[in-house]
DNA sequence: ATTAGTCGGTATCCATTTGATACCATCACG
DNA sequence: CGTGATGGTATCAAATGGATACCGACTAAT
């Protein structure tokens, strides 16, 4: 089977031009940026686990353990701008500041939560493809 | 395929400790590794443009507009590499490369599409949250 | 009274990663 | 001869990530 270089095979269906409809495969669409958020490490773990019951701060910081104060600060604060998480402040002391998530964020969550069982029902396939993969040369030109 | 299939084990009576249990909130866990390969931006749009037709390279960077040609590649590499998408070299001239979905990406896609698909359908719903978290004040500290 | 610890974060610094750009060899086409 | 297509690598600047230190206000133990 010769795969010449056929011409360009522009992709059918996608080039709906009806309404502001989004496309992540256009370069300017801002759905480029949101799902920049989703596809975040800790986006998955954080949303994962705030699984309907509100969690504080460092509870979060500790149910995710390897996560540095400054990046789950940050990344909180952009959930919470993308209205995924709500933040929420009992004037205690010291101050509590509880995360839950929101409703918007209800319909992600199940597909974030299968990245992560997908990654433990898969590893053994991931690390055998990788060994295989670091077993063969390091592809020399042949001629 | 059989994840409990070592070589090195040469004991049959020793029972195993449990099947190897992975979970990714144990920060140890080398399911963190391929989370973050998965939760990627780039990850999902290219396995999720990989849909049963293989694409060669140029085709992809044309694609998935706004990819450079260094990070695709990287990308690429490190897809290939956990067994997600296959390369396939042709010695055409120029060379052609092939980059097709491996069985066990096909696992994954659903799920990788799905998350594109949540930026387009909720990207009003997003836009209108970053508004209002942007409308508010700078969050003074009253007393 | 002193010390240590909890709470939810900033501030700072440096390493890693990312992205833009340029460049490469080979050949086809006009 | 000049241009374009093929699939990349090389190089450098910019953005990001993570580790660490620190904060103010308070509690609990010493």
């Amino acid at each position: 089977m010769s795969p010449g270089h056929s011409k360009e095979t522009a992709h059918p269906a996608r080039a709906k031009t009806a309404k502001p409809r989004y496309d992540v495969y256009a370069p300017d669409c801002p759905t480029r940026l949101v799902l920049a958020r989703l596809a975040d490490k800790w986006t998955v773990l954080i949303l994962g686990r705030l699984d309907r019951t509100p969690l504080r701060f460092n509870q979060l910081r500790r149910a995710i353990a390897g996560v540095s104060q400054k990046v789950l600060s940050q990344t909180l604060k952009g959930l919470e701008r993308d209205g995924l998480v709500a933040r929420q402040v009992f004037p205690t002391v010291p101050v509590t500041v509880e995360y839950a998530i929101t409703p918007l964020g209800l319909t992600l969550q199940d597909t974030l939560q299968a990245l992560g069982r997908w990654a433990e029902t898969h590893m053994d396939a991931v690390l055998a493809a990788q060994r295989q993969y670091d077993r063969r040369p390091p592809a020399a030109v042949r001629r």
